[in-house]
DNA sequence: TGTTGTGAAAGTGTTCACAGCC
DNA sequence: GGCTGTGAACACTTTCACAACA
């Protein structure tokens, strides 16, 4: 055996880093898997699109579209023409269509029922957070291990004791979890999500999830791993002044 | 001209972080661009590392420490021989002087003053967040626009007006600032920010700030996106049960 | 022996450039 | 004229597999 005893660990991310689901496997479009990046990049397109409609536009073009979040118009194209024939030559990409389009690609045309874990200001923020009710999520229980926050209002939900987590997941569909707990505690909550039946994990603990659970795919965020990036750049720049 | 009629708004992914100045201590690699990649999970390593140390070992090997992050050994290996021979053959990586090793690279050996502005949920959850100082990161100032807000204590500091953000700047030799304030207020801001001499901009709002500011790195974090992509993962998954 | 470090190969993702259509 | 959709080229990233070596 040269390297990896076990191909088991290997199946991984392919060209993704801190969060690359686990696989991207088959879609609902008919031909082949989704890369990563350009799921991605679909949310940042939706968005924007959202936001031209709100200006009364009625469509765009790729160069357009790609000059406002800083990428190349042919990224864009290839992106869409991934999932079939969206734009007018001569013309663009009409606005509304493309939105609903995407929607479909992405799964945003379904309910998501979501759980949240941790409610201190992460968790509140997340909750918070209008944009998630808006494209599906909706956060169906809020739970902690703190009694001082059990039994406080948080939103329309009021905070639950965390040790109602195997009740409350099949009782109310959970789908997807927001982990927003201490390091130390994120390791075993993840094993009682994934055991209660949770199909996805949201992770923001600074400790790797992805390690111990193949079962099912694990989003990871880790803030300080984003401004290290951030400072990274920043150091690495060409001497501009 | 086929496409892009100016090259200026393609100076993208690319290597998008790369060759710098040979950095302050002990970066091994004076040699050509790092992938964005590797800087990455090089965080990844050294979290792990910093565990791994707290639990008393003293080496560790590719293997073992790509199965805890869900790689494969050979990509780690090919990551730290990027910078240098950091590992004993028949032994593995010594804890402690390839923990150094990585904080040169990512340049964590230095201070960098970071400027907080918008001190909402997810504000004070970045403020509160004590995995940044650790690493270098301190937070020299906290802003906001609301008045309600203002002179409210958080943490070590009290909450500033968002107007004195142009004076707090070059004074507190702020190099990075994290926006966490709406969308509509993004753009704004962030053109103030790099025009009062801000070095590289998180941006947590919905909106894109990199087709506007070629002139600093910005690094975007969309929590929306995120459960997103978790949703998508899950959505397209080969039907295990 | 066990594990690193690394050429070579394979796999993925992005850009170029232009034919085809509006 | 303008813009999409796409083969081909290019660039980047990961994996393989093994020689080197503590």
């Amino acid at each position: 055996m040269t390297d990896q005893p076990h191909p088991e660990a290997e199946r991984r991310s392919p060209a993704e880093v801190n969060a690359g689901p686990p696989r991207t496997a088959a879609v609902p479009s008919e031909r082949g898997a989704v890369p990563p990046a350009t799921v991605s990049r679909l949310w940042l397109y939706l968005r924007q699109l959202r936001q031209l409609r709100r200006e009364g536009g009625a469509s765009i073009n790729s160069q357009q579209l790609a000059a406002s979040l800083g990428i190349s118009g042919a990224q864009v194209r290839r992106d869409l023409a991934l999932f079939g024939h969206f734009g007018k030559r001569g013309v663009g990409y009409p606005l509304e269509s493309l939105e609903r389009s995407i929607k479909a690609i992405l799964g945003m045309d379904q309910r998501w029922p979501v759980m949240l874990i941790g409610v201190g200001n992460l968790g509140t923020a997340l909750a918070g957070y209008s944009g998630l009710a808006e494209q599906g999520f909706h956060l169906v229980a809020a739970l902690d291990s703190d009694p001082r926050r059990v039994g406080q209002p948080l939103g329309q939900l009021i905070v639950e004791p965390v040790e109602l987590l195997e009740q409350i997941v099949p009782e109310r569909h959970v789908q997807l979890a927001m982990l927003a707990v201490p390091a130390p505690a994120a390791e075993a909550l993840g094993r009682r999500l994934l055991g209660a039946g949770v199909r996805g994990i949201l992770n923001f603990a600074p400790i790797s999830l992805r390690g111990l659970t193949p079962q099912a795919p694990v989003v990871e965020v880790d803030l300080a791993m984003e401004i290290q990036r951030l400072a990274f750049a920043v150091a690495n720049r060409p001497p501009s002044h």
